[in-house]
RNA sequence: GCCGACUUGGCGCAAUUGGUAGCGCACCCGACUUGUAAUCGGGCGGUUGCGGGUUCAAGUCCCGCAGUCGGCUCCA
């Protein structure tokens, strides 16, 4: 893509001149749209003297989203040519593409996804135009008669404002428009939709830079109480070429996919037996996962945090207090009953007990600190465990290890008191991103989360939820990375804040969550006792660094693609000799290794040594070990890389201390130069 | 949970309009092994996710269930 050129034009006011459209002002074809003081505007409209619109070039965010938006209109018109009875829902753009939404009486198939392919095309040759027309509402409503949905959306113009991304599309501007698609020839109106616009001038402009992509439900206006629609998505690009590019792009994304790589690698499964959501670590899984978690627990140590193992099952009672059976019933799996004793009617003698197991870990570390009184000397008291907790997923939602039904959190909750809160934050942030980033995450924005005015939906004072996000924000700011903030998102007990990491194809993740906390206090009732003898209520911080360690697991396999830095890797070293006869020597160098701690092996298996390269190369091993005649006359060993690269002759001792100080350094070694 | 698609030996895939399952890798056995991504030969392995049904005949068609995948909703 290029830079945007810095193209704008101010209009003439003199007097008597012909009134000027975008297409006068911008001949040239990468144009799509212009900006008139501040809105985006049809190059067909004509520009009001003294203003000075400035192009908006297709490969601009701006006019990708007119693109796509546009193709969106393309596919709607297609399927309504195919299938009249296709009512409207709303066609959005969205990252990398749009879709639209239909309400039919049967789902669409592939064989329909061709035809509408077709019908697309033909109206892409046809170079159709993109009229806009503004209606009043009694037009609109006449215009849209035979289209409920659309109907719906004009009546919602006005009464709630601008709402849902997908919906401002329709109806989001000053006053009500709709897009007609005009045949160049005829003049006649082919089709039209509500829409706020602007389109690209023709559907030539979408130069088959698009394709479908896929069929789905998806609820109408985002809700699950409103019937389903047929949904398709498609996407859009300003060439064919772009749109080789992403789906490019896509591929190697699939490629390292962590549900293939964990299958590939022999890392971790999911046992239907088990069940859905449920995952068991393999060896090699094992290894990696013990690695992050033990240097992980270091770390926290270092910091001045106390583990502590809490139980996954407890009486109902617990979750009763800290309410989570009223706020977060349907996210936990249904009671165990203990204890229960009927007689040969099937009556009742004696009632049981409910067990639940655990959804979080919170209300256990609660009772660690109520289990004693305690005094400001011990605040801020720091309690942390990789807790499992279990939480009974929708079964659609599931997906790998980054949505699952049993996960361990790399949990924490810091006791403080109000003034301490603002530096432990500040330390948690702190902590987070320079943990992350011995993992070898270097990306990170934060995002603040807040209530908004919605009445009923927050608990506690206004004063606590300004000072607790005033803290947080200037902690925030004070990190100096891109923050976000965002209304309405918080807990419904205190403002959080997210952070979030862009991984090495650029898709950004969810991780860690600093949560602030008065409610869970409150509702336990906890004190500690001040300095000046007065018992006092601390303040809790839910804090995650990981979220959660499978998921964390599963972003950096597919951030790494499978090739671990050194002290992560499984194996670490493999031994390869060139024939039979240098097993025992090279043995001998890996059996050194192994007792400096380091995750070696000897591969003396029948294969044949190109054989093994290509064994260990697929298994990603970082560090091949290759003896022959040369390396063992010479007390030497020959390394071979990820990629292919090779250092050649190295004294057994020096090649020891190499590896030992790339593991140490926690070092990513692709190539010979990595080594160091 | 909802909508749709898919489900063939450990993995990746084949099986013309329904005519009773093949290949590669992996695995096992034997031989081979001299410098950086596949040595050769032989062998084992599937009542085609599970349960019904239609048919002379079902991996292929129909129904139910489960699981997976793509979305929606939700979310660490």
């Amino acid at each position: 893509m290029t830079e945007p050129l810095e193209q704008s034009a101010a209009v003439s006011e003199s007097a008597g001149g012909e009134p000027t459209t975008g297409f006068e002002l911008f001949p040239d074809r990468s144009v799509v749209a212009m900006r008139v003081d501040g809105e985006l505007w049809d190059l067909a409209r004509e520009v009001p003297a003294g203003s000075e619109p400035e192009a908006v070039l297709i490969d601009s965010a701006d006019g990708l989203a007119i693109l796509r938006h546009s193709a969106a209109h393309v596919l709607a018109q297609a399927v309504q040519s195919i299938n009249p009875e296709a009512k409207l829902g709303i066609g959005p753009p969205v990252t990398d593409g749009f879709y639209y939404d239909f309400g039919v009486a049967e789902p669409f198939t592939p064989d329909d996804l061709k035809a509408f392919t077709k019908e697309m095309e033909r109206i892409q040759r046809a170079g159709q135009r993109f009229r806009r027309r503004v209606v009043t509402e009694d037009e609109a409503r006449t215009l849209f008669a035979s289209e409920p949905f659309k109907l719906e959306l004009i009546g919602l113009k006005g009464a709630v404002g601008e709402s849902e991304d997908g919906e401002s599309v329709e109806v989001g501007g000053a006053e009500l428009t709709v897009y007609e698609n005009v045949d160049p020839k005829s003049g006649d109106v082919i089709w039209k939709d509500l829409c706020r616009g602007p389109h690209v001038p023709s559907t030539r402009v979408l130069a088959n830079g698009w394709a479908l992509t896929r069929i789905a439900a998806a609820y109408w206006r985002g809700s699950e109480k409103n019937p389903q629609l047929q949904r398709i998505y498609g996407t859009a690009w300003p060439t064919k070429d772009d749109l080789r590019a992403y789906q490019e792009r896509l591929e190697e994304a699939a490629k390292r996919d962590h549900r293939r790589l964990g299958a590939e690698l022999d890392l971790f499964s999911f046992p239907d037996e088990i069940g859905s959501g449920l995952a068991v670590f393999h060896p090699k899984g094992g290894i990696i996962r013990q690695e992050m978690e033990q240097h992980a627990l270091r770390r926290h140590r270092e910091a001045g945090y106390n583990y502590v193992y809490t139980p996954h099952i407890t009486k109902a009672d617990l979750f009763w207090q800290s309410n989570h059976l009223v706020t977060y019933k349907e996210g936990m799996f249904p009671p165990i009953r203990m204890d229960e004793e009927r007689d040969e009617f099937g009556e009742i003698t004696k009632l049981g007990q409910d067990y639940y197991l655990k959804p979080m870990n919170c209300p256990m570390h609660i009772l660690i600190y109520k289990e004693r009184a305690r005094s400001y000397r011990e605040l801020p008291l720091r309690l942390q465990e990789n807790g499992t907790v279990y939480r009974n997923e929708l079964s659609g939602a599931l997906h790998g290890l980054t949505r699952v039904r049993g996960f361990t959190q790399d949990d924490a909750h810091l006791f403080v008191t109000p003034e301490q809160l603002e530096t432990e934050v500040a330390k948690v942030l702190e902590f987070v991103i320079s943990m992350l980033r011995d993992f070898g995450l270097t990306e990170f924005e934060l995002e603040l989360s807040m209530k908004d005015d919605e009445k009923g939906k927050w608990i506690g004072s206004e004063e606590f939820w300004q000072s607790s996000t005033d803290a947080l924000r200037h902690v925030a700011l004070a990190s100096g990375l891109k923050l976000t903030e965002v209304a309405g998102e918080a807990a419904f007990y205190g403002p959080k804040i997210d952070l979030k990491t862009r991984d090495a194809i650029g898709r950004v993740w969810q991780l860690s969550t600093v949560q602030v906390d008065p409610n869970l206090p409150e509702r336990f009732e906890l004190e500690f006792t001040d300095s000046d003898g007065a018992k006092k209520r601390p303040i809790m911080i839910h804090r995650a660094l990981f979220g959660s360690i499978e998921r964390f697991f599963a972003i950096l396999l597919e951030h790494y693609a499978g090739a671990f830095p050194l002290w992560l890797s499984p194996v670490q070293v493999v031994g390869i000799p060139v024939a039979d006869e240098y097993a025992d020597y090279l043995g001998g160098v890996i059996d050194r290794l192994r007792g400096e701690g380091v995750r070696a092996e000897l591969d003396a298996s029948d294969d044949r040594m190109q054989k093994k390269i290509r064994t260990h190369t697929k298994a990603k091993v970082p560090v091949q070990l290759i003896a022959g005649e040369e390396d063992r006359a010479a007390g030497a060993v020959s390394f071979r890389f990820r990629d292919g690269s090779q250092r050649n002759g190295v004294p057994v001792a020096e090649a020891a201390a190499l590896i030992r100080a790339a593991i140490a350094d926690r070092r990513q070694v692709l190539t010979a130069d990595d080594l160091g």
